[in-house]
RNA sequence: GGGCGUAUAGCUCAGAUGGUUAGAGCGCAGCUCUGAUAAAGCUGAGGUCCGUGGUUCGAGUCCACGUACGCCCA
């Protein structure tokens, strides 16, 4: 009935499990399984679809497969939809690079319609390519085609008709765009897309509940931004782009405004010059701020300036002028840049640059420049409030009210007029903003200029003056900087002319620093304020009451408490952004007005528009198709523009609960499957984003059709897990060649050994998943045959990592040779499982062991109470396995199922199957009921635990499923070498399948492991005490081989006697029942029990402190080392369960058993130990007969190495010869030949003079022995 | 600066409620077992439990202060 099992072959097995599930169809067979079964609702959260996937994005992938097949397994209807996520800068940043396209110009020269078709098309792309990547993992997903996807992307931009088939089978056609924006639709399946018109439409929805609230706003932010780009730039883009260059910079002076009499009181020292007076007739001191800036052009847009107020300010005078300057004392001498002039930037390639001068202290150019006179020090506490004339406060954007341009909240002040010293304040960290060092301890502030200007600006009720128009040159209101591009030179220049025919300029030098620059142009970054729609986040309480509804797992991570605490503390949500492919915000605004109205739905759109609605019907809503549709302002009659602005990429993630499961066009369907029961993703970084989004979203979608907290809950429990990272336990990066693809390690270490690995990890930990060697190419055999380079055309590394190592070395290899040595024995032995043990190993009928089998009449020995005990063991520990799987999996706890599994293997391999190995050999014998009772019980436990792990790692389990339940009617190849040679195919050809399964359907076995039902635990074959008993076995095992250990007598040395004793009765009547195992196990000749073992140990007692500290308090430390001196004589009654009253100090102490630990030392010629109330004691007498035993085991061990040597067959028979010249040896023949002959299958052991070919010499007790084997041919 | 967390063997981590000799896995050394096993089992070496002070008969554990690291926060 089986086939014969050979190597494991992790890796190609694999493989034709892939083939088989295909072309079997499993996946589909499954889901027709449970369909219309009670729900079990899964949400993925979705993939940037914008790379290949790393070996990072396997493991929350081998969560969602492995829980997903478990609520299967379980009989539960899901929904298996994967989705990707499409929309968003990061795609954007790949198509330009793709396309040589630097500047937004260059995007809109290219034309917006054409990037976004390639954007699309990228995605599709990296979809169809993380598919298949998923689909190798094994992750059961309702897939589209992959082959399918790319041929999407092909047809984009054409108008083409494109006729295509649905992932549920369905035909459809249309121009590919019409198509791709489809995907996923309940009607068609398949992942869903986040670009698709149901997503973003349904965002619609939700940012219309926003404005109906009155949430939607425009505000502003400071970016940086590139002139010639056009746009804003990330942070990451910002990492990226960064470059050694120098400026010009810049100390100016500023005149402090002391307004009479002020200063007279203080120290008279600086009258105010009369005749000087500021912008607006404020007399002017001949006190000046010094500040200094490496971006001159932000001069024109001072506002404030801000020192730290716990430093101290040097206040000088200059020879020259009699000027009296204030910096900070530190700056005096302070040699700035000193080790970069040294020793670089940091970076290789970042040397001082040629030609540029050392920078001067502050002292040597007031020094060369007539010197100067050290007046005090302040601190910068006292500087706060003075009020100072800008340096172009000329400019009517300086003197705007409201400033530049207006902002309503600010009317009444305006840059000119605001000037004054503010504290800098703290950033995130806690570091002061303001710092002595490089500069002078003051900030000149320009919060329309600079982020970190901005965010004080702000937080201080500053006017902002924002000079710079979105091609990076100054905007009108700046007098003759209007025009000039701010980068520029010459504007610096233009900026050094006018300080210096003001009086304001200090010096000018050249200063090298690292800036970021524009990664496409080259162009440096400015800082500019642009105008962003926020949604106001007001209504933060309600997301927390949802918050606080959801189970967050691991507890250990506090997942419920960080997203409170994020809730608390985030700012309103910047939901614009000015780029090109993204969500269209369906924001209208009115030019004239600054009205401006949401749309929540296109067919809303449709009935508003006044203008543009042809050019747009028929496409997707996205730039710039979308941007031709024009609407009415209902009040003024003018017509509205779309803003340009596309959404963020969070709302799209954040939108799916609603969108995927058909909220807004088949609401019931959708009441079915939300809430989610289960998300989970990789956390850092996701409380704020897609948690935040789908909480926030949910919230707000819920507001006005949901009462509780309760209801508006987008999913019942989130499951976190922390990040892999490499061996060493550092990041991996791309950029470096240390991130592993997923094909690397898929095709090096095995995707069942990857699962295992996650699964095992505790999620709240980082994974050490395993170490990439970029400089050790290697060619990698897939299913689609071997490669030397990914699919991008990155060589292929060696991947090594040790948990992978360990996880193949502890589960799979073990339990492969479980699964190995039952078949082998049982070809060898003709054993063939009855039709009921097939169907009940599978699960297809209930497991009623011990009657239904009797009815059978196949085996007698299939009665559970025929069986031995071990037998009885190993089954009742499988229900116990099966309970914890329940349990634990169902509570998301894939590591503590894991765990248990893990100790099922090694006591199913290291206990069972080798204690009952000989049970297996005997010889052949169908009436042996003993034998069958061993096959039927592992078979069972095999098959079984195969249902139990295939969740797990369904690649193994599913070869051994179809070995051991279908045998030579399975439709797999199942490790004979087929797949090697290429003939799997027909075996898997359908037709010849179809034969097949017509044969065996009376069975109406499951065709795969995968279609068979989780396992439930028969709590008739559950003994818990049977259970208790073993573990009591093995206890006393284990001390009988320490004992061995520590008086050097090898286990092959059979030894006379073991006495044992037990704290309980119940325990050591437990150890008795099963003293034959123990004896054979230990190879001694007698296991006996006593009643105790005082004869052969003596006691030593411990006080207990747990029990004896609060009772005696300080007299414990007498008690300590008093007590162990008492001995046996006073306190054995202790022992025996009575009372003992014992004088200490002079005082009396009573003791009760439970106030002493008893622990035991050996006598002589025994060896005792004791652990947890057990104790041992082994007879170490040898007797020449014991070691005339001893030898024979000996002589046995090695004539079979001998045989394994030769590579004999277990059936082969041999003739054994020895030579010796001792003749213990031939003593121990002669007692001992017989049984040497039976374990060796050896049919003559004769001594002989001459040694023959392959001639061993060996250690046989202590004796040198020659052995050799003669062979029959 | 605030909040949260962590600090235990060479490495990764466990160590409710305070209690005797602080554990596991990996790695290392030695031994043993083996005709399913690529294994496995046992033993051993290896510790300033971050530091200081306190509470207590007794502190890795509780308290205070400090140090270092991590995460989060306009």
């Amino acid at each position: 009935m089986f086939q014969p099992v050979t190597d494991s072959n992790f890796v190609s097995g694999e493989h034709s499990v892939l083939k088989f599930w295909e072309v079997r169809q499993i996946f589909r067979q499954l889901r027709q399984k449970n369909a219309g079964r009670k729900r079990w609702s899964f949400l993925d959260g979705p993939i940037t679809a914008n790379n290949p996937m790393g070996v990072h994005h396997a493991w929350g992938r081998t969560y969602k497969d492995t829980y997903q097949r478990f609520f299967a397994m379980t009989g539960h209807d899901q929904r298996y939809q994967n989705g990707f996520d499409c929309q968003g800068l990061w795609v954007e940043v790949e198509v330009e690079k793709q396309l040589g396209l630097g500047t937004k110009t260059a995007v809109h020269e290219y034309g917006i319609d054409n990037f976004v078709n390639e954007c699309k098309r990228r995605v599709l792309r990296f979809a169809a390519r993380q598919t298949e990547q998923s689909q190798r993992l094994g992750y059961w997903m309702d897939w589209d085609d992959p082959e399918l996807l790319r041929s999407l992307a092909e047809h984009l931009g054409t108008d083409a008709e494109v006729t295509i088939t649905t992932p549920s089978g369905k035909a459809a056609t249309g121009k590919a765009h019409q198509l791709v924006e489809k995907l996923g639709n309940p009607e068609w399946g398949g992942s869903y897309f986040t670009f698709s018109t149901e997503n973003n439409e349904t965002i619609w929805t939700f940012l219309k509940k926003c404005f109906n609230r009155g949430k939607v706003y425009q505000g502003h932010d400071v970016m940086p931004w590139s002139g010639r780009g056009g746009s804003a730039y990330s942070q990451m883009e910002i990492a990226e782009g960064r470059k050694l260059t120098t400026h010009k910079s810049v100390f100016v002076r500023l005149p402090i405004i002391r307004e009479s009499g002020e200063r007279k009181a203080e120290s008279g020292e600086s009258q105010p010059d009369v005749n000087r007076l500021s912008a607006f007739g404020s007399p002017l001191s001949n006190e000046y701020l010094l500040v200094w800036t490496t971006t001159p052009w932000t001069l024109t847009s001072n506002v404030a300036c801000a020192v730290n107020p716990d430093l101290d300010y040097i206040k000088i005078q200059s020879k020259r002028d009699n000027a009296i300057y204030y910096f900070a004392k530190d700056n005096l001498n302070f040699q700035r840049l000193a080790t970069e002039f040294k020793d670089g930037f940091g970076r290789p390639e970042w040397k001082w640059p040629e030609g540029v001068p050392k920078l001067k202290t502050i002292a040597q150019i007031f020094k060369e420049n007539g010197g100067f006179e050290e007046l005090g020090t302040i601190k910068g506490a006292e500087m706060v409030g003075w009020r100072y004339d800008g340096p172009f406060d000329e400019l009517p954007a300086q003197q705007s009210d409201g400033g530049f341009p207006v902002d309503e909240n600010n009317r009444g002040k305006c840059g000119a007029k605001w000037h004054q010293v503010i504290d800098g304040g703290r950033d995130s960290r806690g570091n002061a903003n303001v710092v002595a060092g490089e500069g002078t301890g003051i900030v000149h502030m320009a919060p329309g200029c600079g982020d970190i200007d901005h965010k004080i600006g702000m937080s201080v009720g500053m006017p902002v003056i924002a000079p710079l128009k979105d091609d990076g040159t100054y905007d009108e209101g700046f007098g003759e900087f209007t025009g000039l591009e701010a980068i520029s030179p010459k504007t610096a220049e233009l900026v050094f002319e006018k300080l210096k025919a003001k009086g304001m300029l200090v010096s000018v030098e050249v200063y090298p620093h690292i800036y970021p620059h524009c990664w496409r142009t080259g162009d440096e970054l400015v800082f500019r304020l642009v105008d962003e729609w926020f949604i106001n986040m007001d209504w933060r309480d309600e997301i927390k009451d949802v918050t606080r509804q959801i189970r967050w797992l691991p507890d250990s991570i506090d997942g419920q408490e960080r997203e409170i605490e994020w809730l608390s503390n985030m700012g309103d949500w910047m939901i614009s952004k000015k780029r090109f492919w993204g969500l269209a915000l369906p924001i209208w605004v009115d030019e004239k007005t600054g009205d401006y109205e949401v749309m929540g739905s296109l067919a809303e759109l449709k009935e508003r528009a006044v203008e543009g609605w042809n050019d747009f019907e028929g496409n997707t809503p996205h730039r710039p198709w979308i941007d031709h549709v024009k609407i009415r302002n209902s009040k003024t009659g003018n017509l509205m523009s779309r803003i340009p602005d596309v959404g963020n990429p969070w709302l799209d993630a954040g939108i799916v609960p609603f969108s995927t499961m058909g909220y807004n066009h088949n609401r019931d369907e959708w009441k079915k499957w939300y809430p989610a029961d289960l998300v989970t993703e990789c956390f850092p970084g996701q409380f704020r984003n897609w948690f935040y989004s789908m909480l926030s979203l949910s919230t707000m979608m819920r507001y006005d059709e949901a009462n509780t907290a309760e209801e508006k809950k987008p999913f019942r429990t989130l499951l976190g897990h922390r990040l892999v990272q490499n061996e060493q336990g550092k990041p991996m990066h791309k950029s470096d060649g240390t991130a592993i693809w997923f094909e690397e390690a898929a095709e090096q270490l095995g995707v069942d050994t990857m699962r295992w690995m996650y699964l095992a990890q505790n999620p709240a930990q980082d994974l050490r998943f395993g170490t990439r060697h970029p400089d050790k190419p290697v060619t990698l055999q897939t299913p689609e045959g071997p490669i030397n380079k990914t699919k991008e055309g990155v060589p292929t590394a060696t991947v090594t990592s040790g948990p992978a190592d360990e996880t193949r070395r502890q589960i799979l290899i073990p339990l492969w040779n479980c699964y190995k040595f039952f078949i082998d024995y049982a070809i060898a032995d003709g054993f063939v499982p009855s039709d009921a043990l097939r169907r009940r190993a599978a699960g297809r009928q209930p497991s009623e062991l011990s009657a239904s089998a009797n009815s059978e009449g196949s085996h007698p020995a299939a009665r559970l109470e025929n069986r031995p005990e071990i037998d009885r063991w190993i089954l009742s520990n499988l229900q116990s396995l099966i309970e914890v799987a329940h349990r634990e999996m169902s509570n998301f706890n894939a590591p503590a199922f894991c765990a248990a599994a893990a100790q099922f293997i090694d006591d199913l391999s290291n206990w069972y199957i080798r204690r009952n190995r000989r049970r297996f050999w005997r010889s052949k014998d169908a009436s042996d009921t003993d034998k069958n009772a061993a096959y039927e019980t592992l078979y069972e436990v095999l098959v079984t635990l195969c249902r139990l792990l295939a969740p797990c790692i369904p690649f193994l389990t599913e070869r051994m499923y179809q070995n051991l339940v279908l045998g030579e009617e399975c439709l797999m190849e199942s490790g004979k070498g087929k797949a090697e040679s290429g003939e799997s195919q027909s075996a898997l050809d359908p037709q010849s399948a179809d034969r097949l399964s017509a044969l065996r359907s009376p069975l109406s076995l499951p065709a795969s492991v995968h279609l068979c039902d989780f396992p439930t635990a028969n709590s008739a074959l559950l003994d818990e005490a049977l259970n208790a008993r073993m573990a009591a076995a093995q206890k006393v095992v284990r001390l009988g081989h320490k004992l061995r250990e520590e008086s050097n007598l090898r286990v092959r040395q059979p030894l006379a006697e073991l006495h044992f004793a037990a704290a309980s009765a119940e325990t050591a009547a437990a150890i008795e029942t099963l003293a034959d195992v123990i004896g054979e196990e230990l190879n001694i000749h007698s296991v006996v029990r006593q009643q105790n073992l005082d004869a052969l140990v003596k006691y030593a007692y411990k006080p207990n402190l747990k029990t004896l500290g609060p009772k005696y308090g300080k007299l414990l430390n007498a008690l300590r080392t008093k007590l162990p001196e008492l001995g046996d004589a006073v306190l054995g009654p202790l022992r025996r369960g009575q009372n003992v009253t014992v004088q200490l100090d002079g005082n009396p102490v009573d003791l009760t058993p439970e106030d002493v630990l008893v622990s035991t030392e050996q006598a002589a010629d025994w060896v005792c130990s004791d652990d947890s109330g057990i104790q041992v004691a082994i007879s170490t007498v040898l007797t020449p007969e014991l070691v005339r035993e001893g030898m024979s085991r000996d002589f046995v061990r090695q004539v079979q190495q001998l045989r394994k040597d030769a590579n004999l067959n277990i059936t082969d028979r041999i003739r054994i010869q020895y030579n010796s010249a001792d003749n213990s040896i031939h003593a121990m023949v002669t007692e001992w030949g017989n049984y040497i002959k039976g374990e060796t299958l050896a049919d003559s052991i004769e001594a002989s003079p001459s040694a023959g070919p392959g001639t061993k010499t060996v250690k046989v007790g202590d004796v040198d022995v020659a052995i050799w084997l003669v062979l029959y041919h």
